[in-house]
DNA sequence: CCGTAAACGAGACGGTACGTCCAGTCTTCTC
DNA sequence: GAGAAGACTGGACGTACCGTCTCGTTTACGG
């Protein structure tokens, strides 16, 4: 016996829905994701505040949906591949980190991140969505590193890219020291020739 | 001409004190810090509002307080060395894990975490009374590890820290899989090796 | 230029009709007036809420409507006449006090009584389909009662009916206190026998 | 275990109290009683809504109390004792009969008028608050007829309130026809002599 | 030892947003 | 083309908390 009947899908408002996404996400850049509302984003997007809670539960799954809907697409670009996988690398996560230090940017991923932690459900959905295609090109560019004889050939390549990219985006979440290229360039270098003396 | 007189710190309740902090805690295990509410924390500490409002701007720092002050305390133990590095950092990492996959203590953590990432004020006060602390018994066992010669000369130690630690966090934050010792072992062999080829 | 064309009554569907309006009242029965919503009787009549507003403007006229059709036909039976008219008057508005001491009647009737006091379009119908017969049954035993010499020749009609009934339905109304049968014939006595000393 | 607490009304704040009963009866004037809302009055009264819930639990009872505190004190004016019943009693009956045709009072009138017929709680309270009082000053003018010798001794005084005031009521109500002074003589008079022959 | 001033508990206040319900309109698909 | 179904904008509902503001009531210090 449900008490809420499910809309129709087929029915819905392609015109609303992409109304709300885009006021959900550019009053976050506004306003910022605190003061988000979705009585808010209902004025914004000249919908009724009913039309969006059929479609989502609350703020948060909607706001991810707005993200990987709007800002998410079209993100397929490969790494580069100049066969220094070093510089490479350093290239890549130096664009990152100027991503992460624009202010707008930073204020929705942050956002984003927040979701992500807080709801096992919006996790799982972001690794299908964005991190898991996005992981997937890091780890071709380092399986080309392991044919090219640049990356040891028994390094298990989702451990290579948490070493690579986890110092950095922990970094940026935590603050603990300011986010520059050069401590990108350091993960890098520290990842690729290890702790130990050699 | 200040309006808000600051009141006198030398007047204020101990009682009262550790009853709001110990209340916060208390119900962020049982109620989750989205529904952690001032009035709530009141209520339960036995205390008028304006009380908590004196001394805490909002829901944000109160709650870290309490972290700080109740969860905090005692942390001053250093790292184990017993002169294999290796096994140190394996076992100190796969404590981690285990009180990260412990249900209580996850939520507590993933709502200070939240805090820290969204008030620069949180992080700082968080780099300088927890994670600094940290981060220095983390180092002096690494220096010591350099002294024993199983850890480069030349490597920023905490780079070498954030090489370390950075991709438990993250994939504990992320869920991108489930966090495990073993990953944590993978992790540690990984940095201390590095990815290129000996 | 009128935007909004009538609707074609010829093409009306009788079996919507009579579902709306007896779900309106059984709906009033079940819920009360003031929890009556189109939507409900719209489900309840197992029919879209647009044939509803194609054919009444709103609740009220559209539960009057229900009311007239439905409570309403057959009522012409005439008022009792065994040529004392004391008697008559007093059984016939025993048996008004009966019905509006019924739960469910009465529920009812506050509710179209409602609609009439705020709608003079409603009262202007009442008045025509169903107090206007009601009452010209009253006045023809008022005139028999005239023409047998039990009524002065030169009273108003009209206004001795509204001496009669007019305080039971407000006794009724206002609950001012219990609506009895005997107070009914404290009315009927007085009315006819008048307020001063004979 | 009460769910909900009743708040210490020594607490209540007198203006908040009046704006609000203001601000009621200055928007059913204006809006009429069907567009009255809660949001409404507490925005006119610059009040939050959570103050008018605190103390009156719909619009119904708010309505009438605002009705009673700002119209209905010093109604304590005694009926017209010229020694002549009938002219006293139309005079007084007249001047019902206009006020009732204000517009402004004929729809706050109806208002209370509804309220009172829907909600029992309410119609005793009318009953003890306004309309007993008034029914008695009504009582004591006929009894001063009685003691003149122009009221029979035997009648019952409520049912001859009921005899005189019913049915100009309800006229009022349900536009029977025009409400006028003609009519209210009329009732008087009938009422007085009676409808039989004598 | 007592007056007094500050912090305290309690909670009412003006607000904002919540999530729900329904009004009345518009659209789509069926009979 | 009327009707069923139901999504749409809009707006009020009644609730939960926010952060501010009195209230009396302790509490502790200085005269």
């Amino acid at each position: 016996m449900p008490t809420k009947v499910a809309p129709d899908p087929s029915r819905r408002s392609e015109t609303a829905r992409r109304a709300i996404l885009a006021a959900a996400l550019d009053l976050v850049g506004k306003v910022g994701y605190a003061k988000l509302t979705i009585e808010g984003i209902a004025q914004a997007a000249g919908v009724g505040k009913q039309t969006i809670y059929r479609w989502w539960p609350s703020k948060g799954p909607l706001f991810f949906d707005a993200f990987l809907t709007l800002a998410g697409d079209g993100e397929a670009a490969a790494l580069p591949d100049t066969g220094d996988l070093a510089a490479d690398l350093k290239l890549v996560l130096s664009a990152t980190v100027d991503e992460l230090n624009d202010l707008g940017f930073d204020q929705t991923m942050r956002a984003l991140h927040t979701e992500i932690v807080h709801d096992p459900n919006l996790a799982a959905d972001y690794a299908t969505r964005l991190d898991g295609p996005m992981r997937e090109l890091k780890k071709e560019r380092l399986r080309s590193a392991q044919r090219a004889g640049q990356l040891a050939e028994d390094v298990d390549l989702d451990v290579a890219v948490d070493l690579i990219w986890g110092p950095v985006l922990n970094r940026w979440l935590h603050r603990t020291a300011p986010l520059t290229s050069d401590y990108a360039c350091q993960v890098v270098d520290t990842a690729l020739r290890g702790l130990q003396p050699r």
